[in-house]
DNA sequence: TGTACATCAGTGAACGCGCGTTCACTGATGTAC
DNA sequence: TGTACATCAGTGAACGCGCGTTCACTGATGTAC
């Protein structure tokens, strides 16, 4: 039974490495290996297709950083944020294409936003930077993090950092190595928690 | 002389408002107030079209930033990344369909990419990214910012939860208010200068 | 000044092509008696 | 066990449509003598 997910598969993957507009039927049947006519069998049309990509990837990063509540007090801080960091940039990385091609058409953004919404619960594009704060805020309540910050402006910095990122390596097309992308994400824990300026300054 | 900006205008319009998959000769024609034919007359084909429109705003934050290097020392560091963060996110907000509509074609990005080496002088998405960076290492010579701090990973920082902020308003495609983009900047840049664990824990 | 020609921005209509979609069909598997 | 029929995943071939592009043409403006 996995001519549905094969179907689903091959659309990814067409869209992440050669784009949207070469997404076809006849690419997407070619790649699954099926008929053009099968695609039918099991999606009522193309747009039905791109949904179900899109609906595939985006809870990926969300069900990782579910995991982070059980972390609060542990290890450090700084430990814990770089593999968020490092797993945020991987992820971006690898769906930013998919993300993007949202925007190829105002009636397939429409049409997965409203679909975000019927599954409620708070899907989309916000719910990682909403799932780091409400962690932050744990660790803050907890002392590990200083009471005067605000965890929804540095859960923005850090995952909007991995999101360029995501970016960055598609425009320039190089895969983003596991290896690089944990170093640039200890960077980015490293300045995010000591500040730029003396604390008397501010 | 101005039907090829009216071409170049109509299309960035509508790529903005209903994406790249919308933006058809006969829409941009007919949006520029010209026939299909006129189209090429002036560009060799639509691709050359989609070029220029990315050439015309990619420059623009990048020419903002230029000026970042003469309030080196002037006024407070917290006032001046204030200000870039809130024009970056107007910016990002703004040309976001656009870069992303390079993902919708491999063959449009690979042109841009090339384009973008040929004016060498490094232009690119991570010419803003280098110009902060090169703001707050001065800081970092004049005193205004930490010796140890990290000027690349704190640009990173900082314009990517610009951009990521860009994709989400467009996503849930409320403009971003000039009022929100100036108190999102500030809220970021506040967090950003502060740190988030005692100077004692790092 | 008038006349003949060149240039050039712009057009309406047509083109071939590849797209998404549908159709009548096949052949394997399951079910009833 | 054998026979007749139902179901259903999958196909090859065709469809109409809208796309990007090209064509022969027009009419206004500039230039030469």
């Amino acid at each position: 039974m996995g001519t549905r997910d094969d179907i689903i598969t091959a659309a990814t993957d067409i869209m992440r490495t050669k784009g949207y507009a070469s997404a076809t039927t006849k690419e997407i049947a070619r790649a699954a290996g099926y008929s053009e006519a099968a695609l039918y069998k099991h999606f009522t049309d193309k747009t039905e297709i791109f949904l179900n990509v899109l609906q595939r990837h985006l809870p990926a990063l969300g069900t990782s950083l579910d995991e982070l509540s059980d972390l609060v007090g542990k290890r450090t801080v700084a430990a814990n944020l770089g593999k968020v960091a490092a797993t945020a940039i991987g992820f971006y990385a690898e769906s930013f294409p998919i993300s993007a091609s949202l925007f190829s058409s105002r009636a397939l953004l429409d049409a997965h936003r409203e679909r975000l919404a019927e599954l409620d619960g708070g899907t989309g594009p916000r719910r990682p930077i909403d799932l780091l704060a409400g962690y932050l805020r744990e660790e803050q309540r907890v002392g590990r993090v200083l009471p005067d910050a605000d965890p929804d402006a540095a859960a923005a910095l850090l995952l909007g950092a991995c999101f360029q990122q995501g970016f960055l390596v598609n425009f320039e097309h190089g895969a983003a190595s596991d290896r690089h992308s944990a170093d640039a994400a200890t960077g980015l824990v490293e300045t995010l928690l000591g500040g730029l300026v003396p604390a008397a300054d501010r």
